[in-house]
DNA sequence: CAGAGGTTAGTCAAACTTGACTAGTTGCTC
DNA sequence: GAGCAACTAGTCAAGTTTGACTAACCTCTG
């Protein structure tokens, strides 16, 4: 599964009701539609899917005296909260591939309580740990593999990322224990926005070819 | 872009000409399928589009005398053996979020002649520190951001992981210097498979949720 | 006020992805 | 030698993603 229910639930969810476009230009802000697949077509989707699941409530505004497209605003049902909150679970333990997920449950770890935020994040540390332990049980990352199989590279991508991703995390571990950010429940949170000139990450450079 | 062209133009390629299931085989074995979309319908979908697109010819074998369903081999045209390349040097350099594509290209890094993949990787990193200087220009991570918005972290987040991917590609630089591998245009290469005991990358890990 | 260009809001076809399904062929076992 | 699993090879419908497109309004500017 793609981040894009996770943003679009988490953006609708801190509106508590929105339409589309708002939706769109919110992501587009935090530049999600860069580093992610938050684009027009994929957000109306997710909408209109989740909301014949019965993720969203849709309510059909009448349409307004100044004309325009027919608009229609959605917000949580208690079934949403429920899959918001779980995607979020899921992406901060989660050891997959996804950096646009990570990305996303990150962008929204304050709507979770800190004790469990923690808890979620030591279960994500032990996982590449154990991951690492499993793999390297197997094959030794040796320093002079010089001769070996190219394909040994692939094996050294991966744990040394996994490396990295343990260690980022340990660092925001400690982080949120000496106090770090307003979390669940601990009084009024301020709006949140990427930092001047955060618009352009890795996504899309062009290339050097 | 996924990583199934490359994936598949690879595929093809190192067989000289072959068929749509030991390509999904060949990927099998490379455990593609678990960390990339290297997947039965992604693969025959794609084989088919690079043939209408021209970058690989089909052959319809004739219905062998033992039966079962139709066979279509395909081959690499000129056309493909161009693209091949174009994305695998693209998939080299580019330091976007796709850890599937900078994979694929790893395991096929030993198509291209040495200096070309140096060239290659140094650029790689460039991109990424030039990535980090901009960045970093506008955001500094620093370390006592504790009172601040925790949408920092997303950039904290990408700036470890860029500073990692510049170390792991300084690393397999230093280690194609000293003569790692046998590259294109150096002899005969083995066939490469994944270790033992990688067919489970990262990717699908059972939740601990 | 006509027209250019921007903003708001959303649609659509084409392409891609997924994984369950078909259907014939061997191989193995009782 | 019947039955069943596993292998070979691929198809298909349903769902998802993409980005170009529509279409109305709004705001300048001359």
């Amino acid at each position: 599964m793609s981040a894009i229910r996770l943003l679009v639930l988490g953006a609708v969810r801190q509106h508590g009701r929105a339409h589309g476009y708002q939706i769109r230009n919110d992501l587009e802000f935090w530049g999600a539609h860069e580093w992610s697949n938050a684009k027009p077509g994929s957000i109306y989707h997710a909408l209109k899917q989740m909301a014949k699941q019965g993720l969203l409530r849709a309510h059909d505004v009448e349409p307004s005296t100044v004309g325009g497209p027919p608009r229609t605003e959605y917000e949580l049902t208690d079934a949403g909260d429920t899959a918001f909150h779980g995607l979020l679970r899921d992406a901060l333990t989660a050891i997959d591939q996804k950096p646009d997920m990570l990305t996303s449950a990150v962008g929204f770890i304050v709507e979770l309580p800190r004790p469990e935020a923690i808890e979620l994040l030591r279960r994500r540390v032990a996982a590449l740990e154990e991951w690492r332990h499993e793999v390297t049980r197997y094959w030794m990352p040796s320093e002079d593999a010089e001769e070996g199989d190219h394909i040994g590279e692939i094996m050294r991508l991966w744990v040394h990322t996994a490396d990295c991703g343990a260690e980022w995390t340990r660092g925001l571990i400690e982080r949120l224990e000496r106090g770090a950010y307003v979390m669940e429940g601990e009084g009024e949170r301020p709006l949140s926005v990427l930092p001047i000139g955060a618009k352009n990450p890795f996504a899309d450079r062009p290339r050097q070819g």
